[in-house]
RNA sequence: GGCCACGUGGCGGAGUGGUUACGCAGCGGACUGCAAAUCCGCGUACGGGGGUUCGAUUCCCUCCGUGGCCUCCA
């Protein structure tokens, strides 16, 4: 095909935000590919819109690590562990105990649940997963740097970051100023010199978690919401790097944001080189949220369907696009992956097929790679289809004892069966039809499926 | 209101300026005593209306519908 490069490995295409094309991805520096992507606030258990990110980057860290080479390639994928929803949630979850203690509870048993998905979806743990409660450092320094060039100001002891020093803010969303300014419909902070200013950095009341402030602010207070994502990205990856991803809600203004706060802080004309987003996810055909009662969290999916079900239904769309999360959707998932695991059979060099590489080259095209998996399922197949399943993340285990476990318990024994098995072959030698049809409904009706295999046998299995 | 996506056969879901992926369901056939399982085959779709073009589902305009963002939601 004429993608293929002269490595032997097609061209990765990726799209880019930024420029709103699909474009042929040079990294930076091709020894050491750096990506970055939003990770949760642990405030409550993530929900199945927070598993799309995560298992679509998970799947571009391994086409990365495939295409580069494990050892040159680095993600980082963040925890954001202070936030007002952290304070309000612990607040109301441990009413009696101090007010960070409280919180260190909150995230540390959310950060755990989240792990525990993750380990479920089959998801590669990234290189670098840092907290911002441990880059206060550097969120204070780039707030320093930002006040120093005159991009932020202190205000009634916050930092805000001055949207109108910065000309072309706005590029990634592709907002000018003047539209945003007209349609602003927020309340405006007084101390604010301009509508579109964005806290770098507030006062903590008593009692909040609080650091000693940048810009010599005498009173403790605490990062806003953009900058940690600076600040760790700064930290892990350098002033630039190749790969931002996230939600597409992400896009304005907490990239925006980002965006604005690195640039001016490093004096740099680019933050990261592509921008990548994915779309949103709706349940049932209706967006999701608490009021609807729609809220699913991966938890409570875990107790219903494997990891490997819910990781194969979020990769049937392709990531940009809106995806529809239904029980049918995933009844379909579970089939088509017994099947490919049916189908496989073991290789000892895995490795992906051509063909899906390709797929996944062209901008994470799954869909397509899924496509080009059912065409493994013949004999020549067979071994390209199990490196293919192994290199996607999925595990036969998981699955099979979720099958097993799904099949209804039987009242009667094997024993049982291999008699009666062992009656209507006899009845059928006879041709005594009418008793062999006798049998095999009684044995149906218990909930066992009889199969008469071509060489004579007859083999059983529970009734899916 | 402003900005931005999306709308493909019963369902899910790619893609393309002309030879119409793929999966599920359905139907037909093979196999079977009959079934089941399996295998083979079949279904000619691109929201409405204009326009560009030899030709549009694919490009442009417009309308309708759905969704997203517009300061802390992936």
């Amino acid at each position: 095909m004429s993608g293929i490069s002269g490595s032997g490995l097609p061209e990765l295409k990726l799209y880019n935000t930024l420029t709103r094309a699909k474009e042929g991805f040079v990294p930076l520096d091709a020894g050491l590919v750096r990506m970055y992507v939003c990770g949760p606030t642990v405030y409550d258990h993530a929900h199945i819109g927070n598993a799309r990110p995560v298992i679509v980057f998970d799947l571009l860290y391994r086409l990365l690590r495939h295409f580069y080479g494990a050892e040159h390639v680095k993600y980082v994928r963040n925890i954001t562990d202070v936030d007002d929803k952290i304070n309000a949630r612990a607040v109301t979850e441990f009413p009696g105990l101090d007010l960070n203690e409280a919180i260190s509870r909150v995230t540390a048993k959310t950060e755990a649940q989240f792990h525990d998905d993750l380990e479920a979806l089959g998801v590669l743990h990234p290189d670098v997963e840092p907290r911002a409660t441990e880059h206060i450092g550097q969120m204070r320094e780039l707030i320093e740097r930002l006040v120093a060039s005159g991009n932020a100001y202190v205000a009634e002891d916050h930092v805000l970051f001055s949207v109108p020093s910065m000309p072309d803010y706005g590029q990634l969303s592709r907002r000018p100023l003047d539209d945003m300014i007209a349609g602003a419909r927020v309340d405006v902070a007084p101390y604010k010199k301009d509508a579109m200013d964005f806290v770098l950095w507030k006062p903590s009341k008593p009692g909040e978690p609080g650091w000693s402030s940048p810009a010599g602010i005498a009173v403790p207070g605490r990062p806003g919401w953009h900058i940690e994502c600076s600040a760790m990205s700064w930290a892990h990856l350098g002033e630039t790097f190749d790969i931002h991803g996230g939600g597409i809600d992400l896009v304005f203004p907490h990239h925006e944001n980002e965006v604005a706060q690195s640039r001016c802080a490093f004096h740099s004309g680019i933050m990261a080189n592509v921008w990548m987003h994915n779309g949103f996810l709706q349940v049932e055909g209706e967006k999701m949220s608490k009021s609807l009662g729609n809220f699913i969290t991966i938890n409570q999916l875990l107790a219903d369907w494997p990891g490997q079900v819910l990781r194969l239904n979020m990769l049937k769309s392709h990531y940009r696009q809106p995806i529809d999360w239904t029980v049918k959707g995933l009844e379909e998932s579970a089939k088509t992956l017994e099947q490919w695991f049916d189908a496989s059979a073991p290789d000892a060099y895995p490795r992906p097929a051509p063909a899906v590489l390709e797929a996944l080259a062209d901008d994470l095209n799954t869909p397509k790679a899924i496509a080009e998996m059912h065409g493994l399922k013949d004999h020549a197949g067979k071994k390209a289809l199990a490196g293919t399943l192994a290199f996607l993340g999925f595990e036969a285990g998981p699955l099979r004892e979720w099958t097993a476990a799904r099949t209804p318990t039987l009242d009667v024994d094997a024993a049982t069966v291999e008699a009666r098995i062992a009656e209507r072959i006899e009845a059928r030698r006879n041709r005594d039809w009418a008793a062999s049809d006798r049998i095999r409904d009684e044995l149906l009706a218990l909930g066992v499926a009889l199969k008469d295999n071509k060489d004579g046998t007859t083999t059983w299995e529970p009734k899916r």
